[in-house]
DNA sequence: GTTATTTGACCCCGG
DNA sequence: CCCGGGGTCAAATAA
């Protein structure tokens, strides 16, 4: 990679896509000026006020729809939440967890988290699932699933990591640390740990680059054809597809949909696949038998005239956004030569 | 040439 | 302050 870095943060109160170190999306107004990461050396010192004010304005406007996430998605999990055996906070655990993301400017497990943050998804884990490892090797089952949420405290605000934990049976002669969950996993890292002489597989959310969650695979200790997932966070987009079954043929060879809208509420999946017939939509449609209503929605949807509609609403949206152009004119000029 | 996986090195934290 | 362990990075390699 040869290109010069372009700090531009178009993800708004998104949690950023990893990028390289020198140059992450999210930056506080102190650190921007580091050479490494642009040319700001370059510009005269009224281009760098510009473009810091601009910056400013972007990371007010980040923070406050941080906060109204992390609100709306506390308010949500309350509601979700009912007693139960296997969904508990560990009181325990708050003690020794930290936020998940770095303070004010970055939603909740940003997967662009440096080792630092690294350690403290950690903290989340192992405070609840050491302890937890037999219940999952006596099922005679094939999955065996534990919802913690984990409170978090965060400059007085709380949010909550949800870590799940699934156990699946698989072949004792199968080496593959792969679990099927309709999911597609990269693979980013392996490790052996101290107390279990199999390798633990480190996953990231392939469909989504931003998507937050973390999935850590292992066998277990003491079950060797038991599977151990444990997933840290939440999707924040749908399924791809039903268990991964239903659009396997459209899938390119990087385990990616590239253009894909799934519509899953509860009910029947729509699955809008934007990379078949030429780009052309095809409504794939899984689930309980249709109703008429949705039917109809269905055929509107796939329609070039709302699809026409569509891509000009979001043109119109992104060039009236001044926090947008703004953005995109900073990059611009940082991309120029020094005339 | 592109993308995913492997794997050794590095970083950070807790004891 | 040092050390060990877990998690992540990133170059090398494979597909």
């Amino acid at each position: 990679m040869d290109t010069a870095p372009v700090c531009l943060d178009l993800m708004v109160g998104l949690p950023m896509a990893r990028e390289p170190s020198s140059c992450t999306g999210t930056r506080t107004l102190a650190e921007v000026p580091s050479p490494a990461c642009g040319r700001a050396a370059s510009m005269t010192n009224e281009e760098a006020k510009i473009l810091q004010a601009k910056l400013a304005q972007v990371s007010d406007e980040n923070r406050r729809l941080t906060e109204m996430i992390a609100h709306l998605y506390g308010n949500r999990v309350a509601r979700e939440s009912s007693p139960s055996a296997c969904t508990a906070a560990s009181p325990s655990s708050n003690k020794r967890v930290r936020a998940l993301s770095p303070p004010a400017t970055s939603t909740a497990a940003s997967p662009a988290s440096s080792k630092k943050r690294g350690r403290e998804s950690d903290s989340v884990e192992t405070s609840n699932s050491r302890g937890e490892a037999a219940n999952c090797d006596k099922k005679s089952g094939t999955v065996d699933a534990q919802h913690v949420d984990s409170p978090l405290r965060d400059d007085g605000t709380y949010r909550r990591i949800k870590v799940k934990r699934v156990c699946t049976r698989i072949d004792p002669s199968d080496t593959s640390l792969v679990v099927k969950d309709g999911y597609q996993w990269r693979k980013y890292g392996q490790k052996v740990t101290r107390d279990n002489p199999s390798p633990r597989a480190y996953f990231r959310c392939a469909f989504a680059p931003s998507c937050p969650i973390k999935k850590k695979v292992q066998r277990s200790a003491e079950n060797s054809s038991v599977l151990e997932a444990t997933y840290e966070g939440e999707h924040n987009h749908p399924q791809p597809t039903r268990a991964g079954e239903l659009t396997s043929s459209c899938v390119t060879r990087s385990g990616s949909v590239p253009c894909s809208i799934s519509i899953n509420s509860s009910g029947p999946t729509i699955t809008l696949d934007l990379t078949k017939n030429g780009g052309g939509v095809q409504v794939v449609e899984a689930g309980e038998a249709q109703q008429p209503d949705l039917k109809k929605v269905c055929r509107e949807v796939a329609s070039p005239e709302f699809r026409r509609e569509l891509v000009e609403q979001m043109a119109r949206e992104l060039t009236s956004d001044p926090n947008f152009t703004g953005a995109l004119a900073a990059a611009i000029l940082q991309k120029l030569p020094e005339y």
